[in-house]
DNA sequence: TTTTGTGATATGCTAAACTATATCAAATGA
DNA sequence: TCATTTGATATAGTTTAGCATATCACAAAA
């Protein structure tokens, strides 16, 4: 790869990267494979156009010639653009949860809930998070622990359904998230919005876990 | 070629014409061939980043990935550039006559006056020349002829060198297309300043040739 | 009318993008 | 500390870009 090919592919790494995307997750969504994305953006392949473009509007990029004389001032608007609110490490925790959701409502199409989770948590992305990572991820837990749950246990995977008591726990977070929805909003204050304390699967009365 | 690709390659194409170029001038240019060239703007080819750079800078184009929320006003920004002020047919002119001179440099590599046009041919692109066309048509002329000597005179072109009346009809042309310069820079009417008649090779003493 | 220039298409060949799949070492998360 | 994720690399196969070269029909120029 020359030199001249390079902004351009480091501008898809870097955006992908800030989008808080892996690899892999960026394979996904595009169905260019990781090895080949890895490849791409070390240089080691001439990328073509059209696979090119795909990628950049994964990553709500777009591909546009401009002339030489303009393109100072295009840069000046594309900076003054600038970085998204949200930290990296923020968009990676709701990327991670948006595609264990994903997965799960393909595991349980009828469950509701799951939607509501997964447009509450879309919304995050465009909500200033940054000092609610820590409630996020308290949101994600139960919704991580149902996808191992499904993945270890054929029989609830296999009947499409989820237990009760599991349904009960994601209702519970929707409506946490919700009210956190509501609060980054409006920009309240989080002393009084918070989610319940760390959700444990193996959790059981009596015991002492910490 | 998809639909994605189709309006970065169709950017593509209409610069090229915009900018008064054959497909087999950009094929000089780049070194890309006329067929492949015709191949990618015709949707026939998903060309590789690497050669989308190499056509787009040599139409002075630059490749860039804009934020999709910034394209509005990337957009706005590249139409405010606008297109050049000199027309398309007086750009094909230019460019016939400056690759003329480049193939004439080529074979009389010491004959400076041949820099001069070119200077001049060049300058005369980013100049209004919209309605001073016919005069530099006129210009051209004793260029492609000397262009035709030396193509089918290989006693010429062998000695690198051209008969003494020829580059007196050079400098000539030099000297109007540098007067041509003067006025167009200061915009000044072109009433007094004109190139002479056509030049003819084939003109001797005593003929009448209009 | 003739000459020249143009974009499109063809053939045949080589090199490389792209894909599927697997695996590794290192980093990160729990 | 262990489990999971990550980016990089490998192999093997398929598809296609890119190139050289030639030629065509049509348009434009002279």
């Amino acid at each position: 790869m020359t030199y001249a090919t390079q902004d351009i592919i480091d501008a898809l790494k870097s955006t992908r990267e800030a989008k808080g995307l892996s690899q892999r997750a960026l394979s996904a969504r595009t169905g260019v494979p990781q090895s080949h994305i890895s490849k791409i953006e070390s240089g080691g392949a001439d990328i073509r156009l059209s696979s090119l473009i795909e990628l950049a509007r994964a990553l709500d990029l777009e591909l546009k010639l401009v002339p030489r004389k303009a393109l100072p001032a295009v840069n000046n608007v594309v900076r003054s653009v600038g970085p998204s609110p949200v930290p990296v490490p923020a968009l990676k925790e709701l990327n991670r949860t948006l595609d264990t959701l994903k997965r799960l409502r393909t595991a349980y199409p009828d469950l509701s809930v799951l939607t509501q989770l997964q447009n509450s948590f879309r919304a995050f992305k465009n909500l200033n998070i940054g000092k609610e990572l820590e409630a996020v991820r308290e949101l994600a837990k139960p919704i991580r622990e149902i996808q191992k749950l499904t993945e270890s246990n054929r029989d609830i995977a296999k009947a499409a359904s989820l237990p009760a008591e599991q349904i009960k726990f994601l209702q519970e977070a929707a409506r946490s998230a919700q009210a956190l929805r509501n609060q980054l909003v409006h920009d309240i204050p989080q002393t009084t919005i918070l989610p319940r304390p760390a959700y444990r699967l193996d959790e059981d009365e009596g015991d002492d876990h910490g």
